[in-house]
DNA sequence: TTGAAAGCGCTAACAA
DNA sequence: TTGTTAGCGCTTTCAA
């Protein structure tokens, strides 16, 4: 009369095909359904024969989101980078993403737009997802964010820039020595006149601030120095090289923030009939994969960001899977790489 | 005696501060501290105030992944990309990312390398982790695919491209179109020799159809198509030049699936001697920031890659909140933007 | 406005 | 090798 079959039904579901759905149509508890999906050879051939067919009948997609809350492991990475538009970080984030997803696990990327206050809140939502691991381009700086990064016990990796107090894992290069070495480099051609053009960013500042050093400690005349804020374009190093060149028209050597600049000093150089690298020297950073083919082809300094990436992934990986790692503080250093423009 | 207040304890717990501890300290119900986090002005001032000091005091931070596996609303949205290192997508990823975190979502990253089999290994990663929206550069072309997707109920948007039957969202342009325009705008120049070089990847090969069909229809002779593989860079530009020019020396047009390649060619050409545009008229493909300000500076085929983004985030977060979205199949449309390579 | 109960879909721990 | 039980940390549903 009344309905015996009908258990009264749960509330909410999203619908979906779940794993006791699975074990039900292969007749078996949702554990072992469980251990035929993730763990195979935990079960008989014959179990296992019986899931995965139920499997492919259904098109089960196992929810990662329960797993992931039942086993505090999210097999997720996160990411932050300053922007993806500026090129000198993709490589690292594409090869990072690369080594990650062939290891079973995803990439979750966040941009700061060289923004504390962004980066912030971006620690606060990437926190909150429980990633097992924390990719930052940079060293963390703001006290706070170290806290709070040390607070969630998630491993993290910083990179692109060295510090004696990590806060976990470290992958990066000295940006002082560049600057120093970088003026070096231009001192041994026989350069004496510098100006160096910058972005708004603290590393840069650092690369910028050594080369300064440099040259001043040699007795020779102090680097003229043009901020181009955030406008990390060609155009903006086309512009500097013109406010340069109104300044101290007997400027014989260029050290830039970026290739992307470098490449707009070149530009306007060769716009203006000024010889590169003959009457005018330049030096970019990065070594973003283009400008070694350019005419003149680009003399920068070049940073392995695929190795970055790489290492950095491997280090997340093997802390995210309980493994120790060897050599949790690596300088993966850099090299200036002479090509035509200096 | 023996222990009154010690209740049998848990076996697990990733030992971060839960909601529980926060309710706890607040004198509050789990709900209610719930409530006083995710909607303030559900509680009582009182309530608020105390919950948020017990907040702040053990620097809790909401379990997403707990959240979301109870409100099946993961406020994660998937990106699928050929590859980021291909920089025409860089500005789309970027403004996605960006308008996504703006409304409280996160972004994951996933690269096909132009691979199909990666592709749907990285949809089934996708699907597992529940995405509230999935994003997909181009259309999705397998039928295995399509279905997945579909049969998973998440919101796609495709992107980049135009078909009469999207999967469900669509931002696009067409790609005949673009070859078709490229066509008529290089012969009414007066150009009459042509030649294309493209990459190995599905929209490229329609250009280049769609521009080959408009020559030809014109009675002029067959474009000469230079294959570059997956070597998307400026170097296999200037290698394609020299092909080019060895098989077809009278060449006075060249049409380029992407702007590096593009580079590529001027580059080649002005080390060559060749005038640019009075020999050889050069027309690039997406617009990359830097291409504008070159010498010369670019032709190209212009698409704002920064609107699709935005769009593409605008509809994914309105069907993610249930809203309806009102064109859900719009055409971006592209312009050539005449400079002087061409 | 507040709370109790139930359960999202899965896996760890233990037992058989 | 398989299963039972309990719970991951949160939110929905329903009731007060």
């Amino acid at each position: 009369m009344n309905e015996p079959e009908k258990i009264k039904k749960s509330r909410r579901s999203s619908g979906a095909i779940t794993l006791s759905d699975v074990a039900k149509l292969a007749g078996v508890a949702p554990i072992t359904a469980s251990r035929a999906v993730n763990t195979p050879n935990q079960v008989s051939p014959e179990v296992r024969q019986k899931v995965q067919e139920a499997v492919r009948r259904t098109g089960y997609v196992p929810n990662r989101v329960a797993g992931g809350l039942a086993s505090s492991r999210s097999r997720l990475i996160a990411a932050v980078v300053p922007s993806i538009v500026v090129s000198v970080f993709v490589e690292t984030i594409e090869t990072l993403n690369n080594t990650l997803f062939e290891a079973g696990y995803q990439l979750m990327l966040g941009q700061t737009g060289y923004s504390a206050e962004r980066e912030e809140a971006l620690l606060e939502a990437i926190i909150g997802r429980r990633p097992d691991g924390i990719f930052l381009t940079g060293i963390m700086p703001s006290s706070k964010g170290r806290t709070r990064l040390l607070a969630s016990g998630i491993p993290v990796v910083e990179t692109w820039d060295l510090t004696p107090t990590p806060i976990d894992m470290l992958i990066g290069f000295s940006h002082s020595d560049i600057g120093r070495e970088v003026a070096h480099f231009l001192m041994a051609k026989g350069r004496s006149r510098f100006a160096l053009i910058r972005a708004d960013d603290e590393r840069g500042t650092r690369r910028a601030t050594a080369f300064r050093n440099t040259v001043v400690q040699r007795g020779l005349p102090d680097v003229l120095v043009d901020n181009v804020g955030s406008s990390r374009t060609l155009k903006s190093g086309r512009e500097a090289l013109s406010r340069i060149l109104a300044q101290a028209p007997e400027t014989d050597a260029i050290f830039c923030s970026s290739d992307l600049i470098a490449l707009g000093v070149v530009t306007e150089a060769i716009a203006r009939g000024i010889a590169v690298p003959q009457r005018l020297s330049i030096v970019g950073f990065g070594d973003v994969p283009y400008v070694a083919n350019m005419v003149p082809a680009l003399t920068t300094v070049h940073i392995n960001g695929s190795n970055i990436g790489r290492m950095a992934a491997g280090c997340l990986i093997a802390r995210a899977e309980g493994r120790a790692v060897d050599n949790p503080i690596v300088d993966v250093g850099f090299s200036i790489i002479e090509r035509d423009s200096a």
